[in-house]
DNA sequence: TGATGAACAGACTGTTCATCT
DNA sequence: AGATGAACAGTCTGTTCATCA
């Protein structure tokens, strides 16, 4: 994984935040950036996060740098003739390793935060 | 509050974190930076995360800046005649009103994170 | 050495700009 | 306008340096 760390102690960084939703919805099938961008503008925004597109190219070319996304151009034959930049999972397995790492920060972000909640408010 | 913003969308910050715990520690009694530093440190320890001496006098300093704290300067007179800089509540109300400001925050973060372990791993 | 603080440097992320269809 | 990507800029935080008792 290139030496980068997704953590660096206190809470997760949303690099890796939103690269674990990119893995779960690419899983299910490929999609493209922008599309991506929009489910999780609106999947977030009760939250009041709204990441920002940047953020997510950043984290598919992270993904695809580490081989565990694959790119492909795509032309889209719809009502306009343009190309949009594909992705689908290339390495399974790493992808469920990835995955795994991020699920155990998750974990351990939120007892953090339970434990703040209950030491100061209690 | 100078119209310095805490959160910024995404997760809580390491300072408004901190900043939390050091009002709720003073609350309770007169302390200086690297006493609530260590405090701080062996209380993280176990959840890999270990805040760093400067990253806690910011955030003294801001809340001096903001009129929630007192700062003295306090000859010890134990077994090294030295000073440190106590802290002490300054403004009552501001600090209540701050820590209610992060509750909501937390409160949201751990939404967040737990939406983020529902919708990835279920 | 313990304590405080400032200065510096790097990492992370938001905003803007550029390109192409 | 929609899509992608790069460049730039600002914020946050970790490391280092400086000072003083």
């Amino acid at each position: 994984m290139k030496g980068k760390r997704d953590s660096t102690g206190f809470l997760i960084k949303q690099r890796a935040f939103l690269k674990l939703y990119l893995l779960t919805s690419i899983e299910k099938e490929p999609w493209y950036g922008l599309q991506l961008l929009d489910e999780l503008k609106a999947s977030f925004k009760p939250y009041g996060f709204v990441p920002q597109h940047s953020e997510v190219y950043r984290a598919l070319h992270d993904l695809t740098e580490d081989g565990i996304l694959s790119r492909k151009k795509v032309k889209e034959n719809g009502s306009k003739y343009k190309e949009v930049a594909v992705y689908s999972i290339a390495d399974k397995e790493e992808a469920k390793a990835y995955k795994k790492l991020v699920k155990a920060d998750l974990d351990r972000c939120e007892q953090l935060l339970r434990k703040a909640l209950k030491d100061n408010f209690s």
